[in-house]
RNA sequence: AGUCUCGUAGCUCAGCUGGUUAGAGCGCUACACUGAUAAUGUAGAGGCCGGCGGUUCAAGUCCGCCCGAGACUACCA
């Protein structure tokens, strides 16, 4: 038997699912049953369980899943081995925030040890929450197995890694200007500076000063600053190659002095009103307003001054290579300043890049031990060597002071005629979130993976991956390649993967150590050659790795440097990692790499999607993954990301528990593509879960009902499909079609696609259509008087397999993105028939296509029947006449014979559903058809040209006999502006537009007319339909079972005497009548009837 | 600031390599239908296809600029 339900009820189905899947272990089986030799490699991206699940790691998931479903079902093996990212930031956050600590307190009121002690146990604080999502969502992935980044092994292979890139010289110690906090003594991420409040408003003392050119008298670059303790370190100027500059000839407002300034045309404005050749020094002295000038003597481009060298603004220190040159920058703009940037190299980024890219040195001092630092210490106080400035702090550390040191620098230009102007400017800077000082940014030593030595190889590499959506991959990734910087590794923090590099004092020797092995022999040496007692720590961590003294080939004591690693490397790694290549599992890890097949949101593209790109391209000469698909961000209802300040983020269980994994994962999917942003809105579950999953219920539960009564369990042969009607081969076509398409789209990564075009063959095609259609085939009442099984002629069987074969195609089709449904639809099908001897729908094939038995012409047929059909309704319900009433005949309009011949195949059908006994073609001949001419845009364009316009004209205003004419001769000469074309048939578009006297409909290309007049039998015919449908209803509300007989009781009317007499035993047969009788009363509820007719029946089961 | 995505009916989305009445579903209104009924059909209202400019005989579709939403990246001096 079918199972039969009383409601469709889907959390329900997850729940019964859920727990067959897990008591038969599916999952399992559905990877062990294919062969090991046919793989589909899928990396799982791993989630942090420091955090919630939340609604959008069920859209990432679902988009992991479902080709992972798919090809498991297409024979590929696929192993999901699951992980956890347990290293990082956000975890030491954590931990500090729960102990109520920050980081200065790491070495003091808690150890090093007790802290990553904490970390450690942090970590997987939610993991039951997230081992929860994954089940109730769906999401197969192995979780008994997963790797985790902070075991020995997972870092002992990225050990590992790492000695692989130093091998290769890709690692190594630099500077890089990094913001850094001196208040807490620490370098800062990028990420600590996007924290909410890093950066505010503030209140700095700008300046525009005055730099002298070299060998001339008078004449100075403006370059504007809003760090005026950044000038004593200043080397270079830079400005735009292309944009113009201007020489001024004015006054300094402070001293009165003749000057020449260059600054930037477009900024000109800006510091100057108006020229004034009777300019005296004291019309400019009027405070920080824009002042009026001379005149201009010069106009040039940035070009030009590319080389041009001026005097040292603060001369404080030396550089130790020529400096003080005018270079070219591309970073230079004209929206602020002076369009001429100051440049400090120990300072700023883009100063350090542009100073070493032209040989420019930074200005140093050198320490204690003789390395150079820069004029500002890591306090954030000036050197000595800066001596009116000594040990002045550069911004308010809270210091005590009478003015701001930016504002004594001012004061110290003025004084020396170097100022041009200086002005309070309110900026946005960073913050350091922990102690709320600004930051400084602040030449660091650091780690680097030289990733832009191999940028070109990983521009190649990348285009041999398939990108979804492609412009991820072509632009925001692509143009990321191209643009690559070094990879800064080093991050000073506690709870990460250590940095396996020992450098001796004089950070002259250093050792990468890639493996614990050799640890353990460095070890050794060390504690022969020192006279330790030292081992390999249980725990790779800090502190115990820190206390590993190693020693150099000279015998000098190494230590660690002291970094951690950027914990991308980590989740980079894992596709080397999981397996704790190479130390063990060689031979997975070559069956295992590259990934078939990764999916992440597209936030990851400089995360994830680049450290695996990266590490694999670099060590291995390989791409990571081929296909990867980047998922977009789920909003809420209204477009706002989803944020736990706003209050609009959406609990993933409870979704799941109202709505069914199903109903989310379907709605994801089949809404917008999944790279595409997702306006989660629970209106649209809701109709996902009426319209989809209700439509298919509905078309199950009507299939079980029957299929039970007729005991139809699929166990005699398959009526061949020639055999079968017209509609059956229709829907097989379609469903093949469907097949073919829905395997394309899945294999192409289009979730979307393959959902909208399942959703619209069941809810249009199988349910609207065929199954509203073929009702009656699967109920015939007159067959089954004397007993059900007998019943089953071969009419029936076909529709019942026909039926059967969808159903349990959708089940597969549909399966990757609702497993659940999928899986309850498959098994209530096949566990009544036993037809195949899978025990769910995960463990079945993909269905395939068969080409033989798709048939368009078919396709289209059934396409001119929906249409006619429809605008017949339409014109009957203009006419007001209902459906129950028979008409004679429809009117159709034939342009030409195939279209005859393709509604001559569906004329039942038209004529069934629409209620009308024939269809009469109208052909040209007779001549009545009026017909509408259109030039066919798409052949002439191109011929016609200009011409097409009054062509277009011309053709409209053609006449009927022009029409006839180009109908026979099949051409036609055109004249348009003195121009003759020979146009042929295919040049127009020619439609039946009216058929004069007759209500008709038309859509695109069809028109049809409807025959309205009645006589005596059809209105008997439509009587006897409406007292049917009445009866029908009365049975219905007396709970009559499908099967029961009755006697009906009809009081006599002259308005019924015909339909019951003519069309009683039509009567009996619909509705299980078994007597009928005409009686003058009856003791029975009023019934009303077409005109106005009001009588009484009683309806009694036999 | 740069890079990328998105902008079509009240809402969610289709619109293929440019081709002439711009579509679907939901929602709304009205009318039908009724042994699939927490369904279904038909009709109606509802569109400066974000804006401006360009290419073209022809632009929702191609190009440029701008506006708006979002993401990522970034020390704008």
């Amino acid at each position: 038997m079918y199972r039969e339900y009383k409601g469709l009820n889907l959390p329900q189905i997850d729940q019964e699912i859920l727990e067959f899947w897990e008591a038969n272990q599916i999952f399992d089986k559905s990877v062990e049953q294919r062969s090991e030799n046919n793989r589909f490699v899928f990396y799982e991206g791993p989630p942090s369980a420091n955090g919630k699940p939340g609604i959008h790691h069920v859209m990432a998931r679902t988009v992991k899943d479902l080709f992972c479903r798919y090809q498991s079902m297409k024979g590929k093996r696929v192993e999901r081995k699951g992980g956890w990212d347990t290293h990082g930031l956000p975890i030491e956050l954590n931990v500090e925030k729960e102990l109520g600590i920050t980081k200065e307190d790491i070495g003091k009121t808690i150890s090093v040890e007790e802290y990553n002690e904490r970390c450690r146990e942090t970590v997987m604080r939610y993991k039951d929450m997230w081992d929860d999502i994954t089940r109730k969502m769906g999401y197969w992935v192995d979780l008994q197995n997963p790797y985790i980044t902070f075991e020995n092994s997972y870092i002992e292979t990225i050990w590992w890694l790492l000695r692989q890139l130093y091998d290769k010289g890709l690692l190594y110690k630099g500077y890089t200007i990094q913001p850094y906090s001196p208040a807490a003594g620490t370098g800062l991420s990028s990420h600590e500076l996007n924290l909410p409040g890093a950066y505010r408003d503030i209140t700095d003392t700008s300046a525009v000063a005055q730099f002298k050119l070299k060998g001339a008298v008078d004449e100075y670059f403006l370059a504007w600053t809003t760090t005026p303790w950044t000038l004593p370190s200043n080397t270079a100027l830079a400005v735009g190659k292309d944009i113009t500059y201007l020489k001024v000839r004015t006054y300094n407002r402070y001293t009165g002095k003749l000057i020449s300034v260059i600054l930037a045309k477009d900024r000109l404005q800006a510091y100057f009103t108006e020229p004034n050749p009777e300019l005296k020094p004291e019309d400019v002295k009027a405070g920080n307003k824009p002042i009026p000038y001379l005149d201009i003597v010069e106009e040039v481009k940035g070009a030009a001054l590319e080389g041009m060298e001026y005097e040292q603004l603060m001369p404080y220190v030396q550089p130790d290579k020529p400096a003080f040159r005018v270079l070219l920058g591309d970073f230079v703009s004209t929206e602020d300043g002076t369009g001429i940037v100051h440049i400090a190299p120990t300072f700023g980024a883009d100063d350090f890049k542009v100073a070493r890219e032209n040989g420019i040195p930074p200005l140093t001092i050198q320490d204690s031990l003789g390395n150079p630092m820069p004029l500002v210490d890591k306090q954030g106080r000036f050197v000595k060597e800066v001596t009116d400035f000594a040990g002045r702090y550069v911004k308010d550390y809270g210091q005590e002071e009478e003015r701001p040191v930016d504002v004594d620098i001012v004061i110290k230009l003025k004084e020396e005629d170097k100022l041009f102007l200086s002005e309070k400017y309110v900026h946005s800077y960073p913050h350091c979130w922990r102690t709320d000082k600004p930051v400084l940014y602040y030449p660091l030593d650091s780690w680097f993976i030289r990733a832009m030595a191999v940028k070109e190889r990983m521009f190649e590499l990348n285009q041999t991956i398939n990108w979804k959506p492609r412009s991820t991959g072509e632009g925001r990734f692509g143009k990321w390649l191209e643009n690559l910087q070094d990879w800064n590794l080093s991050r000073s923090r506690y709870w990460g993967t250590p940095l396996p590099i020992w450098r001796s004092e004089s950070q002259q020797e250093e050792i990468c150590i890639g493996s614990e092995e050799e640890l353990r022999r460095e070890i050794e040496k060390a504690n022969e050659a020192l006279g330790l007692n030292q081992s390999v720590p249980k725990d790779l961590h800090r502190p115990y790795i820190d206390d590993v003294v190693l020693v150099s080939a000279s015998g000098q004591p190494m230590k660690r440097e002291t970094d951690l690693i950027d914990v991308w490397f980590d989740s980079g790694a894992m596709p080397y990692a999981q397996w704790h290549y190479p130390f063990e599992n060689e031979k997975v890890f070559e069956n295992n790499f590259p990934a078939d097949f990764i999916a992440e949101g597209v936030d990851q593209t400089r995360g994830w999607f680049y450290t695996l790109h990266a590490i694999a391209a670099m060590v291995f000469d390989s791409v990571a993954f081929k296909n990867v698909v980047s998922n977009g961000l789920v909003l809420d209802a209204e477009g706002n990301k989803m944020s736990k300040s706003k209050g609009n983020v959406l609990d993933p269980f409870e979704t799941i528990e109202n709505y069914s994994a199903d109903v989310t994962r379907w709605y994801m999917m089949s809404n917008a593509n999944p790279w595409d942003n997702l306006k989660f809105d629970l209106k649209g579950m809701e109709e996902v879960q009426r319209k989809f999953f209700g439509t298919l219920y509905n078309t199950y539960s009507f299939f079980a009902l029957y299929a039970n009564i007729d005991q139809f369990f699929n166990k005699a042969p398959q009526v061949p499909l020639s055999e079968r009607p017209e509609i059956d081969r229709w829907v097989i076509s379609l469903l093949n079609s469907l097949v073919k398409e829905v395997d394309a789209d899945y294999a192409d990564y289009e979730p979307t696609q393959a959902a909208r075009k399942v959703q619209n063959f069941v809810n249009d095609n199988l349910s609207n259509w065929y199954v509203r259609l073929c009702r009656r085939r699967f109920w015939k009442p007159s067959e089954q008087q004397n007993g059900s099984k007998a019943a089953m002629d071969k009419d029936k069987l076909a529709a019942y397999q026909t039926l059967y074969e969808c159903l349990i195609t959708v089940s597969k089709l549909m399966a990757p993105t609702a497993p659940f449904f999928a899986d309850w639809l498959y098994r209530n099908l096949n566990n009544a028939t036993g037809m195949e001897n899978h025990e769910s729908v995960h463990l079945a094939d993909f269905p395939t296509a068969s080409d033989a038995v798709i048939d368009k012409a078919l396709e289209q047929r059934m396409d001119y029947a929906q249409r006619i059909s429809s605008l017949v309704l339409s014109l009957r319900k203009k006419e007001k006449i209902r459906v129950r009433q028979p008409l004679h005949k429809i009117l159709l309009p034939i342009l030409d014979n195939h279209f005859q011949e393709q509604v001559e195949g569906v004329k039942e059908l038209v004529l069934s559903e629409v209620n009308v006994k024939d269809i009469e073609y109208v052909t040209d001949t007779s001549g009545i058809l009026k017909k509408r001419i259109k030039p066919n845009f798409k052949t002439l364009g191109r011929r016609l040209g200009k011409d097409m316009k009054d062509a277009s004209a011309a053709i409209a205003a053609l006449g009927q006999e022009d029409i006839s004419r180009i109908e026979k001769t099949k051409q036609f000469l055109l004249e348009v502006n003195g121009n003759s074309y020979e146009l042929t048939l295919e040049d127009f578009e020619i439609t039946a537009e009216d058929i004069p006297g007759w209500q008709v409909a038309s859509d695109e290309s069809i028109t049809v007319a409807l025959d309205i007049t009645l006589d005596a039998a059809l209105e008997a015919e439509g009587m006897a339909r409406d007292i049917v449908n009445r009866i029908q209803n009365i049975r219905k509300d007396k709970d009559f079972e499908v099967t029961d007989k009755i006697r009906v009781a009809l009081q006599r009317d002259d308005a019924i005497v015909p339909a019951v007499e003519r069309y009683g035993d039509y009567i009996k047969a619909e509705t299980l009548t078994a007597d009928l009788q005409m009686v003058e009363t009856v003791d029975g509820e009023e019934i009303e009837l077409p005109g106005e007719v009001k009588v009484r029946i009683s309806v009694e089961k036999q």
